[in-house]
DNA sequence: TGTTAGCACTCTATAATCTCGAGTGCTAAC
DNA sequence: GTTAGCACTCGAGATTATAGAGTGCTAACA
C-alpha cells in the first residue's frame, strides 16, 4: 500500500482521471498516449497502466476496456495529483452582495446556484449555535392568554414561540419575569440553558406560581436546540440525472431519497463537526462515505464560519469522477464569501460587542 | 362531448379505469369480459370499447394493444363514476395528537407519512396571511446598533427580523416607537400594511429622523407577505419512481426538478386559493394542469383551514392512473383533521378574539 | 533495460432479425 | 344485440450477427 509511484505514473493516473471526469467512460492507453505530452507509445502506456492497475489505483471494468480510477485512484489525485486552480464564482460573489435581510434566503439561493453552477447536487447546512450565547430575551402579550417569547443569540439568530397561558398574566408579572430571564440568561451559552437550569432559577427566585412556572418552562424549550433538528437545505438533486453511473433508476432514487430526507445528510455534517480540524476543505470519496447509498458518490464539505462560534457545512455531492479542482476551489472562495458576508453584515461597520 | 354513457358503457369504462390502476398496463377487452360481472362476452366488450375510443374516453396506444383511459374519461370518473370509500389514515390522526409545538414540523410530517401512506408525492403548502390582521409588533433593542421587530398575526404566525441602525437609539424613541406602531397599526390586515402606508404613518406622526425612518421602513419589509414566497413542504418525489410511465430518465428528472423548485408548485396553489370555491377537494389531471411538466400526472389538492383566515392547501401528485378514491378520501378526512387540531389549539379552548 | 510495433484475442455495445402472443376488428351465425 | 371465430397487427423480448475499442503478449529495437 505505501508504494511511491514515479512521476511517470503519476502523470498517466492523472491523465487518466482527468480523462475519465470528462467522458465518464472507461480510459484506453492509446488516448492516454495522444492525450499527454509524455510522446511515449500506447504500448509503454499500457505497460504502465498494467502497474497502476496492480497497485490498485485504476480498475479495469472488463478485459478489453480501458480503465478507470479506484477510490484509492481518486484519493491520490485529490491529495497530490490536482492543482489549484482560479474558480469564478462571481455569480454567487453578486448574489451575496445583495441585501441579505433573511440568512435562510441567502442559504437558499447560495446552494441553488452553487448546484447550477457545478452541475452537481448541493447542501448547505444552517448554522448551529454551539457555544454561542444568549444576547436577548423578551416575553410580550399578544392577547389575553397568549404571550410571545422572543430569545436573541449571538449571530443574531432569532427564536420565537407563542406560550399559551392558563389564565391571564398582569403586566407587572411580564415585566418581573422579563426582568428576571435577561439578568439570569443574558450571556450564558445556549447549550448550558435547560430545564433543570430553569428550576434551579424558579426556586432561586422564589416562584411557586404554576403559571409563571409554566410559562418559564415553555420559554427553555424555545430557547433551547433541537438537537434532532439540524436543518439542511440542498439543490440540484436531479444532476445526478446528469451522471450515467448514477442515474440508473434504482440507484438515482436511493441517491434523491436520501437527498430528500436529509438526516443522513444531517448525521455527515454532525459528524464532521465533531472532528477537530474543522476548517477547510474536506473530500470523502466513495467508501469513504458513511452513507450506504452513496456508494457510488464522493462529497467535498467546506466549514463556514459565522462569527461567534456558529458554523455550518457546506457541500457538494456527485459522481466519483466530479472535477475536484474546480469543487474544491469553489467551496474555499465560497467559504471566505460567506465567512465575510456573515462575519460582518455588510451594511454595518465589524460588530463590537 | 355532451353525449351520455349508457349504464354498461359507464361500467365499463370503470372497470378499464380501475384496472389500469392497478397495473398500468393498456387493458383488453378479455380483462374486462372477467372483472366484470356483467357477464358478456370479450366481444362485446370490444364493440363497446371501440365506441369509448370513438367518444374519447379511452385511448388506444396501438393498433394491437388494449386501451388506456384519457383524461377525459379521468375526469368521468372522478365526477361521476368513484365511489366514495372510507379512508384509513389512523397513522396522521396519531401524529397529530402529539404534542404540536411547531407547525412546520407538524406540516412536514403530515406530508411525509401521507406520501409514505399513499406512495404518491405529497405537498404540503404554509398558510398564508390571506386576511389575517396584525395582532402585536414590538421593537426591542438587543445590542448598541441592533433592534429585533417582531411581528406577531393572528393565527400566531410570527415574523422577526434584525434592524441595523446608524446610531443608537435611545429607549424612549424606542417606546414611542412602539406605541405609534401599535396604536397604529395593530387589527390592520397584512396586506393593507405597505411602505406607502408607513409614509403616511412617518407623516402624521411628524418624524422626521433618518435613523426612525429607516426602523419603520424596515419594519415594514418584515410585515409585509412576500408574495413570491408561498413556503412549500414535499416528500416522497422518488414515489414517481413506481410509476414506470412516469420514471424513465427525462421525465423524471423534470418532474423531481419540478418538485424540489417548488415555484410552479406554489403557482398552482395560490391559483387554487384565488378561486372562489377554494374549499373541498379539487383534482387537476393532465392537461388540466398548468404546469407542463406534470402533463402525465394528475394532483388533487385540499384546502385546510387555519381559523382566522389563515388557509394551506395540501396536494398529492401522482401518475393520471392514481388511485383517486383513495386520495381523494385520504386527503377530505385529513382536512378535517388539520382544521380541527390547527383551528383550536389542543391545550386552549377555542379563541374568542 | 526500457520502448515500441504488431497481432491475435476478448468482450461489450449496437444493430438487425426472429418469434410470440396479446389484442383488435370484422364477419357471420345465433 | 350478442357471440364465436379468425385473420391481421404490432410491440416486447429473445436471439444472433457485427463492429470496434482495447488489451496482453511477443519479438524486435535502441
Amino acid at each position: 500500500m505505501g508504494e511511491v509511484l514515479d512521476e511517470r505514473k503519476k502523470r498517466i493516473l492523472k491523465a487518466i482521471i482527468r480523462t475519465y471526469m470528462e467522458t465518464g467512460e472507461p480510459v484506453g492507453s492509446r488516448t492516454i498516449s495522444k492525450y499527454t505530452d509524455l510522446n511515449v507509445s500506447s504500448a509503454t502506456i499500457r505497460n504502465e497502466m498494467s502497474d497502476l492497475t496492480d497497485l490498485g489505483y485504476i480498475i479495469q471494468p472488463h478485459t478489453s476496456a480501458g480503465r478507470i480510477p479506484s477510490d484509492k485512484g481518486y484519493r491520490l489525485y485529490v491529495d497530490e495529483l490536482m492543482q489549484e486552480k482560479e474558480a469564478e464564482i462571481a455569480e454567487i460573489r453578486n448574489l451575496m452582495i445583495e441585501k441579505t435581510d433573511k440568512m435562510e434566503k441567502v442559504l437558499k439561493k447560495v446552494v441553488k446556484v452553487l448546484a447550477s453552477n457545478t452541475n452537481y447536487a448541493t447542501m448547505i447546512s444552517v448554522p448551529q449555535y454551539s457555544g454561542s450565547r444568549l444576547k436577548f430575551i423578551q416575553l410580550s402579550r399578544v392577547s389575553e392568554r397568549q404571550l410571545v417569547a422572543v430569545v436573541v443569540c449571538e449571530g443574531n439568530v432569532i427564536r420565537n414561540q407563542i406560550i399559551h397561558t392558563a389564565e391571564e398574566l398582569d403586566d407587572e408579572t411580564i415585566l418581573k419575569l422579563n426582568l428576571l430571564l435577561n439578568t439570569n440568561l443574558n450571556g450564558l451559552p445556549i447549550q448550558d440553558i435547560n430545564l433543570g437550569m430553569i428550576a434551579r432559577l424558579k426556586e432561586q427566585a422564589g416562584i411557586h406560581s404554576d403559571v409563571v412556572a409554566n410559562v418559564l418552562d415553555a420559554v427553555a424549550a424555545t430557547i433551547q436546540v433541537d438537537e434532532e433538528d439540524l436543518e439542511i437545505y440542498t439543490s440540484g438533486a436531479t444532476n445526478i440525472f446528469k451522471y450515467p453511473e448514477l442515474s440508473d433508476k434504482s440507484r438515482a432514487s436511493e441517491l434523491i431519497s436520501t437527498f430528500e430526507e436529509k438526516q443522513q445528510l444531517a448525521a455527515l455534517v454532525k459528524d464532521r463537526m465533531a472532528e477537530e480540524e474543522s476548517t477547510g476543505v474536506r473530500v470523502y470519496i466513495g467508501d469513504e462515505l458513511p452513507i450506504e447509498t452513496m456508494k457510488d458518490c464522493s462529497i467535498v464539505t467546506a466549514t463556514y464560519e459565522l462569527g461567534q462560534g456558529m458554523h455550518g457545512t457546506i457541500g457538494i455531492i456527485g459522481p466519483k469522477r466530479m472535477d475536484y479542482e474546480n469543487v474544491v476551489n469553489s467551496l474555499k472562495t465560497l467559504k471566505q464569501e460567506l465567512d465575510t458576508v456573515f462575519g460582518r453584515k455588510p451594511e454595518e461597520p465589524p460588530d463590537s460587542c
